[in-house]
DNA sequence: ATAAAGTTTCAGAAATTACTGAAAGTTTAT
DNA sequence: ATAAACTTTCAGTAATTTCTGAAACTTTAT
């Protein structure tokens, strides 16, 4: 299968962004053509259309379903694989933030949490245990808060993030509202 | 300069995940170092505490300081540049998330504008565009989103981070509040 | 049981990325 | 102008990552 000039285009800028997204240039690649392509592929056909060898692919396949990115779809009469997106363009988005989360944040915390147990011999560890401290909050934080962005459903989280900055100002509301009575 | 046991595995670790946050493994243990490091550090006290060349850690630098992770300090009576970490942890964070935010986001949101501009000349085509058109539009409430959230204050920007998805119900509020009438 | 159609694995090759160290460059002092 | 103290650059080397392709494996049909 060969492809338009323009679908091309973007399915090798997939590739070039591909290592700074977290994967590789191929597998950069297959995702992009996935995402273009309205009928799945099956693994023959990554293989050819990329040129890359067969076994490229299985690996890259291997990584995005590591990633939740891709899915499985079968034929009838058919024993061939074929692969699609694991869901719209907003849910591959997700997983790509969540599953960057974990491996850039998770490993840290817990050397941070273990680091963070014993205490101090000198002035040098004392300065550094603190700031050790102020990288595991907001670490923390940090995941909290994309755990519960992920908990609101899409058309909510546009409204909020359409609302940009103004989110200060209803907060403010907030508050005058409320001042005295907590819950 | 030697380093403390706990110390050096913080760096060390820092260096692990250095190629996740963006860099690479020596950029990783010298920005890890220099925040652990109460004083400002030289270029010779990082390239013997690290045990990397005097010539690796004058690029690492260079590369920090696109970054905007570090600065120099001088020293009266002494020629040496110093370094140490451009802002508090927080302000690291930010510039981290700006600079991938741009190297990330901002050459396939070019692209995509670029190839959404001429129209499609068959029905893959046309279905390409579509999802193209999809990326651009997240892309951009991303990065605007992402504008506006660094232009709140730390203080208001954590109230709100502590306060999740707990906003959703003080924006359903205001919709009660203002229903009919707008802001 | 055998063959056909397909998939996965993995050792080695190729490509890319990072690092060294010596030479060139810069700045300051005299 | 020269030297001393320091920094940067960059060609070549080392380390790491990615890719290939042939062999091994799996599944289904006969």
């Amino acid at each position: 299968m060969n492809l338009s000039p323009k679908i091309e285009s973007f399915v090798m800028h997939c590739g070039e962004m591909g290592s700074r997204w977290g994967f590789n240039r191929t597998i950069g690649q297959m995702m992009g053509l996935l995402i273009m392509s309205e009928a799945p592929l099956s693994a023959n056909e990554l293989s050819e259309t990329l040129n890359i060898s067969r076994g490229n692919v299985s690996m890259g396949i291997k990584e995005l379903q590591s990633w939740r990115l891709v899915t499985v779809h079968h034929i009838k009469g058919d024993r061939k694989d074929y692969y699609l997106p694991a869901g719209s363009i907003w849910e591959l988005a997700n997983r790509v933030f969540e599953e960057r989360r974990k491996r850039e944040m998770d490993p840290t915390l817990s050397l941070l949490r273990a680091a963070m147990l014993d205490d101090a011999a000198n002035q040098k560890e004392r300065y550094a245990q603190q700031k050790m401290a102020e990288i595991h909050d907001l670490l923390e934080t940090i995941t909290q808060w994309a755990g519960e962005l992920q908990s609101i459903s899409p058309d909510k989280l546009t409204t909020l993030m359409k609302l940009g900055s103004g989110v200060v100002k209803v907060l403010d509301m907030k508050e005058k509202f409320l001042k005295g009575g907590n819950q």
